[in-house]
DNA sequence: CCAACAAACGCAACAATGTTGCATTTACGT
DNA sequence: ACGTAAATGCAACATTGTTGCGTTTGTTGG
């Protein structure tokens, strides 16, 4: 397992185009193993319990940032204002559909829905992503709140 | 105008339950006026370059908190990783509009433009907001970018 | 395999944003 | 006016993220 799964990352490193090390393996095995978005703190701790040496914070940081820049991860800022990256591979793609978030919950539902076409920007503007979320309470929370 | 608009947070302040001082009347003013949401820095610079005394930055800090606690602010946070502070009594201004937030600067611009119907929902579910925020580079920082 | 080179790394310092402790001042009910 | 709890100002601190730079390493062409 461990062994295919590093195999897997190392292929998937090398295949974007940079440099395969054993930070960038390591570190994106951690994100394809994780079962939520994992931020810096959170991997560092992650990376430092196993035997292997500890990552720098700064190199981290940089594997973390070349990850996404090859498309391998994806970065999100939570709640509190820290980013939490995942796995691009481990994920669904949720850029093209609709997600109805749960205020109370927390739960994100992804609705089977296309994203409605984005209307015209001003001059200058370059449009990366869409998100068009609904927000409210989920079944389960609706039925608990009446 | 200026009057009418210093009464009027004085006033909020006052039913909110918490002490009215110059410092929340000149934060929640600037909040009320502000056609995007305020990060901490804007709104010290807004409020150092008017002619008054400026805030301490702690103090700005707990009274955009005390802001929040009372209900009269909105906090969240933007795409990159900094909170905004809203006025609360501003925000129907924004529920019926498309917004794009930039994710260099974190910026937050109202578009001329009305939302999509929302898809229809599972059963249960009850929608009591729609967020169709477009992200991406506003003029200004792309311009910068390239 | 080897050498050359760009990429990545480790470390220190720095930057941006937000918080805590505490002495002093202020708002406001009495 | 007075007493008191709340708010403020200032210094120090914490967390998260970035930059500069000299050293090491992965990759590639010979
Ligand atoms: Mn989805
Ligand atoms: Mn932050
Ligand atoms: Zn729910
Ligand atoms: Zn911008």
């Amino acid at each position: 397992m461990a062994a295919t799964t590093a195999a897997s990352s190392t292929d998937l490193i090398r295949a974007a185009g940079v440099k395969v090390t054993r930070g960038r393996v390591r570190v994106l095995d951690a994100l394809n193993a994780a079962r939520q978005p994992l931020c810096h703190g959170e991997l560092e701790l992650q990376l430092a319990s196993a035997d292997e040496a500890s990552l720098d914070r700064v190199t981290l940081y940089r594997i973390l940032d070349s990850l996404v820049a090859c498309g391998l991860a994806l970065k999100a800022v939570d709640t509190r204002g820290v980013f939490r990256f995942s796995a691009a591979a481990a994920r669904h793609r949720h850029v093209d559909h609709v997600h109805f978030r749960c205020i109370d919950c927390g739960g994100v539902f992804c609705l089977k829905a296309e994203l409605p076409p984005p209307p015209k920007l001003p001059r200058g503007f370059r449009l990366q992503q869409i998100d068009f979320d609904l927000r409210g309470l989920c079944a389960e929370c609706g039925t608990r709140a009446a």
